[in-house]
DNA sequence: GACATTAATTTTGTATACAATATTGTTTGA
DNA sequence: TCAAACAATATTGTATACAAAATTAATGTC
C-alpha cells in the first residue's frame, strides 16, 4: 500500500519562499521579517523556521544570528564556481545514466528531449528554461545516485545556472541534447559523459562573454 | 570591528546531534524522539526543529511527516555513489587549489601535512582520519570555490568516507599527499587534478574490496 | 489464540507567549 | 548643527500550550 505523505505547512512555506526568492519576486539582499512574511502566507512564525533553515543550507537565504535572514543572490564569480562545479557533477550523471539506465528511464528522457524540441519552437524563454531543467534532472536521476541528484536538487544548481537567461542557442541546445541523448541511449558512458561536459564548457564560455 | 556572533542554541543543538550520529552514539535507524532529545539536552523542542532540518538536508537524519525524525546512515551503494561524487570533486578542488592559492595557504597546507606525518607515527586510527579531514579541506578551502567548498562541508563527504576505517596504509595515503602537495606548491594544476584523482580512487577500490 | 476494532496514550506540528537583543527615535549637551 | 546617550519600539530566539495525527494498549469477536 502506498502512503501518501501529507505535507507539512513548514514545507509548503519553504516552497513557496524558494519559489519567489527565484522567480526574483524578492530583490537580493532583503530582509525576511519573520512577522512580515508570516502574515503574508497566513502561518505563525513557527514554520518560517524551519524553512529559512533549509533556505539557508540551499544558499538561498543568509542567516545572521540576532539580526534575520536575507535574501541571498550569487555574484558573477560564484556563477562561474557553479558552472564549474556542474561541469564536474553532470557529466558523472550521464556517464552513469548510461551505464545504469533502465527503457523506462530512457522513454522519459526522450519525452523530455521532445518537449524541449516543442519549446523552443516558442519563444517563451521561461519554457524553454523549464524544459531544459526537465531534461537535465531527467538524466541526473537515471544515474541513480542518489547523492548526486540531491546535491544537485538541494543546491539548485540547474535552476541557478539558467537564471540569467539562455545563454545559447536553443537550437544549439537542442542538437547537443541529442547527442547526450544517443549517447545513453546506446549505453555508451564516456561518450555520454563527453557530450555533457562539452554541453556545459559552451554554456560557461558563453556565460564568461556576458557581463553582470 | 569585528563582531562576534553570538551562537544560537539551536546552533549548538545541531552540532551536539551531528556529532553523537557521526561518532557512532546513536544507532542507524534510531528515532530521535523530539521530546526525550530536548530533554536530555535541558532545551526545549523548538530549537531542534531548525537542527533537525539541517541535518536532513545533510542526510544524516530523514524526516517522515507525522512520524518523526531518524538517524541516516550510508549503504555499500551509497558509500560507492559517495567516493564517485569525491572523485569528481576533489580533483577540482585541489585543480583550482593549484591556480588560485596563496603562499599563507601553502603553508598552512604543508602545516596540515606534517601534522598527518606526525599522526600516522602513532595508531590512533582516529586522529589519523581527524588530520587526514584537515588537510582535504584545506585544499578545498585553498580553491576558493565558496560553492564547492560548501557542498564537501554540507554532504559531510570527506568525514563520512572515512567513517567505515582507514582504507589503505597511512604511509601510502602520505606518499600521495606528498605528491598533491608539491602539485599545489608548484601552480601545477592539472597535475593536483591527477594526483588527487589517483589518490581517490585507490582508496575507493579498497572499499570495495571490503564487505559490510 | 489470532485478528479486527476501538479507546487511551504518546508524539508531532503549529500557534502563541515572553524574555533577550537589536533597531529606531528622541532628547540633551557641546 | 551634529553627535552621543538614553528611551521607546520592534524583532528575534526559545519555551510552552494545544489540537491533530500516530502509536500503543485494551477490548471484543470469531
Amino acid at each position: 500500500m502506498y502512503q501518501v505523505k501529507q505535507k507539512e505547512l513548514s514545507e509548503t512555506v519553504y516552497e513557496t519562499i524558494k519559489e519567489m526568492i527565484l522567480k526574483n519576486q524578492l530583490s537580493s539582499g532583503e530582509k525576511l521579517s519573520q512577522e512580515k512574511l508570516a502574515a503574508r502566507l497566513g502561518v505563525s512564525r513557527t514554520p518560517l523556521l524551519a524553512a529559512f533553515s533549509k533556505l539557508e543550507k540551499e544558499m538561498l537565504v543568509e542567516l545572521v544570528p540576532r539580526r534575520g535572514a536575507f535574501v541571498k543572490r550569487l555574484s558573477k564569480k560564484e556563477f562561474e564556481d557553479l558552472y564549474d562545479l556542474r561541469m564536474r557533477l553532470e557529466p558523472l550523471g550521464a556517464y552513469e545514466a548510461a551505464s545504469r539506465r533502465s527503457d523506462e528511464q530512457l522513454a522519459e528522457l526522450r519525452q523530455r528531449h521532445e518537449e524541449f524540441e516543442r519549446q523552443i519552437a516558442g519563444t517563451l524563454s521561461e519554457s524553454i528554461q523549464e524544459a531544459d531543467y526537465h531534461f537535465h534532472m531527467a538524466i541526473m536521476r537515471m544515474s541513480q545516485n542518489e547523492l548526486l541528484f540531491r546535491m544537485i536538487s538541494s543546491f539548485n544548481i540547474i535552476i541557478i545556472s539558467n537564471l540569467e537567461g539562455l545563454l545559447k542557442k536553443p537550437a544549439r541546445s537542442l542538437a547537443e541534447h541529442m547527442l547526450i541523448c544517443e549517447a545513453i541511449a546506446d549505453k555508451r558512458p564516456e561518450e555520454a559523459e563527453r557530450h555533457m561536459a562539452e554541453h556545459i564548457a559552451d554554456a560557461k564560455r558563453n556565460l564568461l562573454k556576458l557581463e553582470f
